[in-house]
DNA sequence: TTTAATTTTCAATAATGTTTGAAAGTTATG
DNA sequence: CATAACTTTCAAACATTATTGAAAATTAAA
């Protein structure tokens, strides 16, 4: 296979697995592109390559700059900024829970608790405060599974599971 | 907290919830409101409930089957259809692992194994072989960590991580 | 300070995804 | 078989989200 078109096939499968993960298309084909690329790139090597607006460029840089999926990069002479990524899965895999723990997992915690504790005792409330709290507890290991693994600077979550699932 | 209160803010939690993990959103409230159900559902009680078309509720209850988030219950004398939901979070969490793999991660495991194998010597192509090797390497990771979890129909595998993070 | 390079913002537009509702299709019952 | 109960489909309307591009803001160099 000929490297551009592999190149584009791999941009254009993480930009929709992105979509499916919290991260538009857009802004997971940025990452896709800091991934293999063997130096930092400017926003306009960005819209380059992947024909989108400066506009555009911008917000989505912003947007991983913000998610801490990208870093920005000063080269010395250079007045444009660089941005680059950690190009360790693993790393990107903790820096995804963690973003993702907090705007999502957080928040339901949060109300599975206000909600179950819901006054009265017919079988409606009955059945919904179990769920709720079934889930709540579930949430809450799920919850410090997480913080584990973004803890875990290397591969010991693996490398334990590994052993686990073998 | 009154259980109106309590059951509406589940249900809309619930809801957004799902769309940042690839459900939509009346597919995850419907699904919310199997949860908290004493009995099997029809298609007008959900629709009563969430105020939504016959259209809307047919489809999204269609792909919650096709999820197999829910299944259909025969109540014997009713004509109509009916639908529950298993509500152990853990089986719930396994059926949803098991088909974000089947649609996304299978996909780009097998992506990667294509690409990565693009020939060529110099520095773009090989930081290119690099990167998507490794990270092949880690969706085979992945892969059979979930694997393991999705046949697992038991808590062994929270038991287990508690263990290691405890 | 002035100028030029660069980044940011944001209203308008385009693209995508969701919902409706009514008509067509299906199935059970008398 | 005819009818009524129920389910499915799908084009059009609506809602949401992403993108553009040009103007405004910022920053660095002369």
């Amino acid at each position: 296979m000929e490297y551009s078109e592999a190149k584009q096939r791999y941009i254009e499968a993480w930009g929709s697995l992105g979509s499916s993960w919290g991260v538009n298309r857009t802004m997971a084909q940025i990452h896709a592109l800091l991934m293999i690329a063997t130096m930092p790139l400017s926003t306009e090597d960005i819209m380059d390559e992947l024909k989108i607006s400066r506009g555009n460029a911008n917000m989505n840089l912003r947007a991983l700059l913000d998610w801490g999926l990208a870093k920005k990069v000063l080269i010395p002479g250079e007045r444009k900024e660089f941005f680059s990524t950690d190009k360790d899965p693993m790393v990107l895999a903790a820096q995804v829970a963690k973003e993702r723990k907090k705007r999502e997992l957080d928040p339901i915690i949060r109300l599975l608790d206000e909600v179950s504790t819901v006054q009265g005792d017919d079988e409606q409330v009955k059945e919904f405060r179990k769920v709720t709290t079934d889930l709540k507890g579930f949430a809450k290991q799920a919850d410090s599974v997480i913080n584990t693994f973004i803890q875990s600077n290397s591969n010991w979550f693996f490398k334990i599971l590994g052993k686990i699932t073998r």
